[in-house]
DNA sequence: CGTCGATGTGTCACGGTGTGCCACTTCGGC
DNA sequence: GCCGAAGTGGCACACCGTGACACATCGACG
């Protein structure tokens, strides 16, 4: 693989920093309260090269984690063959679960900056929403039915972000969110409307 | 119930004549390139008067269908005693799909909109995720757990999410959401990942 | 070592978003 | 018909984000 430029490292330790700064101002005086000026000032930078590393103010305290689902593909395609889809993306999402339980505590900032800003929630579900897509075009790589591979995306996004919310209200203790992920799994059954009907024998 | 006020019936219809030009101006020429005063224009207020109607310039597609949600809080306490949280939201969710089912034409404009522009994405998410707290903090009150009452209102959004998509997908065909979302529902016990194992018996 | 070209950065100007303030009109109640 | 309340418009302003231009820095090459 190419080695980083010296360039490249300046560029990617700027725009680090400005992630740093950006989420430190956002927790401490709020997001609406936090201008541009102030974050590009904080990293000593102008508010123009701002924008050249950032493209919106939103997208700074992202700028960070953004390839962090490819981690999920790699270990989903891992996964033993003929493995059910949901159960697949499940075995991939583990992954994810153990990079997550790295570092808590900023987890928990991070959850707590977004709880009280509409405006950086709704990016947050904007970047599950891509997500899900890349999960279930992982499925139709692997020849899962268009349908099938939707609705099993879908119930993976549920499964994730329910455990992982009980994982930040128990204060993000580590080692414990790929323990709530089969919690979760092991409830779903009890959800299902009518357990005795016909169960259509779908899995194959 | 109190009946509307003149005020509140003009209030009312700017609002849903900003709604509606808003909608029509994004899908004609695009989310970036309708400026606040082109949507206030040609509903022939001033942009001033806009933004006390309509809190963001993203606010405004959505402007009309606020408190949609109501209806299906309303039909799922309806709902016979002793059913199941899930099947509950779901009795409810069905009016919702009686509503949505009347102007198909709209909704499809509106995801087309909703599909080339990440803002007014974001923005729906944001919406839907409020739906899910809604639905949630309405199974709390009806005295189910706080885990149970979360995982299930995850399941209904999902279940809810698929099957408007492929409403959608299949041109919002008038009176095939509703058999679209017993569809769905049927195909969830072939998505559980151990059918065979124990159900750890959670519906009463 | 000096020059050239590429890239990063700063400054300026500009259009668009969103809000506070004040004056004006309009509408409902007396 | 009058008066208070609420909606509305116009103005000024701060912030967001971008295009254009000039300058500084750094690597390559003779």
């Amino acid at each position: 693989m190419e080695r980083p430029t010296p360039r490249q490292r300046r560029q990617a330790a700027t725009r680090r920093a400005l992630a740093e700064h950006a989420l430190r101002l956002f927790a401490e005086r709020g997001y609406e309260a936090t201008t541009v000026a102030d974050i590009a000032d904080a990293a000593d930078v102008s508010t123009r090269t701002f924008f050249r590393h950032v493209p919106d103010k939103d997208e700074a305290m992202f700028a960070a984690d953004e390839d962090v689902f490819a981690l999920v593909v790699e270990a989903a395609a891992a996964a033993p063959p003929g493995t059910a889809p949901l159960a697949r993306l499940l075995h991939g999402v583990r992954a994810l679960a153990g990079s997550a339980e790295q570092d808590g505590e900023v987890k928990c900032a991070r959850e707590r900056v977004l709880e009280e800003n509409p405006v950086l929630r709704a990016r947050d579900l904007a970047q599950q929403l891509r997500w899900q897509q890349q999960a279930e075009a992982f499925l139709r790589r692997q020849g899962v039915a268009a349908d099938e591979a939707s609705l099993a995306a879908g119930l993976l996004l549920t499964v994730w972000r329910e455990s992982y919310r009980r994982w930040i209200a128990a204060s993000a203790a580590p080692g414990a969110l790929g323990e709530l992920l089969d919690a979760v799994v092991a409830e779903l059954p009890g959800h299902l409307p009518a357990p005795a009907r016909r169960a259509r024998a779908v899995g194959r």
